[in-house]
DNA sequence: GCCATTCCTAAACAGTTGTTTAGTTCAAGA
DNA sequence: TCTTGAACTAAACAACTGTTTAGGAATGGC
């Protein structure tokens, strides 16, 4: 046997976690597609919340972890080069091979937390997606200058949009023909298509306040 | 009494639909707010999916149809103004007043759909959704010219991912403390601001292929 | 050999869930 | 007045669900 029972039932709540959902998906469903008992899964899991919470933890926590911050951005870096780098970690983290898109599951599992988080998200939220936005709206404050709150949304919701759009409308994009690549040539071309659609975008705002 | 019992019961099911999907919410928890016996659901709604579909069609259905394609695409339109309002009228479905910003609840059902689609938003998907997208595209192939597949994508991501993301990410947004706001004004404003950072960027796209 | 620990199972339990059955109330039409 | 049909309820049903209990291999240390 090549993989232990704690890793079959893994692998198999990670795929069943993400096609029907938390609630929808049952332990014996689990059982039955990692050939373990009933019982097993609460030897090595504590109970259905704590399965899933340690698959968040292990398929998106580690993931998102592999790609910091300060990988990517460095001190002393300008507002472009900032925005080009924040652009490559996002879509790094959710669509490369490293992140979560070596993994079709992996994606649903984490739009499905991110259109409507569970209680076991929070921990995550607080400790990758709060300080990216945070970071993105800092770094986007920088290149347009004081704003009210209203317009600076628009903008920041004009740029994050579009790295996160190909992530969350999965679905409805495969339904279309449309499919995203997740190789690393594919990702940062990806990134950098983004990086100068924005750019062009934010010189506008530039020269419409001018 | 003001409302009819089998309103109480679609009033009671679009919420907690919503809040905690489908499979999470029970028959029982719909009639304990509503207020109705657990049979009268069935005799109004044969059972729990008749009254989902029923809702889907009721509140995402007749709020798309309120805004028809024809509505915002007349034919002898230039490429720039059929992006113009091809941009208005995902908005205005989506977050606009008469579309689904209306209701909370409705933006969260949706939102659950386009990430996690049920069996019963299919019809929905190719009444609505496809044409949409079908219409984006062909009116950024307009744009751009002859592109291959994967920069297309990449493209109409750029387009769509700023008018969608507002909706997707509501719950993640609304954490952060960026609201997005449902007035007519509000919605003819961002749709605006779409459409200028777009245009920028498509304008872009010709000059470094030039 | 014996013991302790880890990994694992079958079976039972108690509560929940969607659905159905049988019957009640009540207003409108003949 | 009687009847018919729509709107509604209480109660029961059968299946399913998460969790627990009691115990069986198997392994490695002493």
């Amino acid at each position: 046997m090549t993989q232990t029972a704690k890793q079959r039932i893994e692998r198999a709540a990670l795929q069943l976690f993400a096609d029907k959902g938390f609630r929808a998906t049952t332990i014996r469903d689990i059982c039955a597609k990692s050939g373990v008992s009933v019982a097993l899964v609460h030897y090595h899991f504590k109970n259905k919340n704590g399965l899933y919470q340690a698959l968040l933890d292990k398929e998106i926590g580690e993931a998102f972890a592999q790609h910091p911050i300060p990988a990517y951005l460095q001190p002393g870096m300008g507002p472009e080069e900032r925005l080009r780098q924040i652009i490559r970690l996002l879509l790094n983290r959710l669509i490369g091979p490293e992140g979560l898109g070596r993994d079709r599951a992996r994606v649903r599992l984490m739009a499905r937390e991110l259109t409507a988080p569970s209680p076991a998200f929070e921990p995550l939220f607080q400790r990758h997606i709060q300080p990216m936005i945070l970071t993105m709206v800092e770094i986007i404050r920088d290149f347009v200058g004081d704003q009210e709150q209203a317009e600076l949304m628009r903008i920041a919701t004009s740029v994050a949009g579009q790295c996160l759009y190909p992530f969350l409308a999965y679905e409805v994009m495969q339904r279309s023909g449309l499919t995203v690549a997740h190789t690393v040539e594919q990702v940062e071309r990806h990134a950098e298509h983004i990086y100068q659609f924005s750019l062009r975008g934010l010189y506008g705002l530039k020269e419409s306040n001018a």
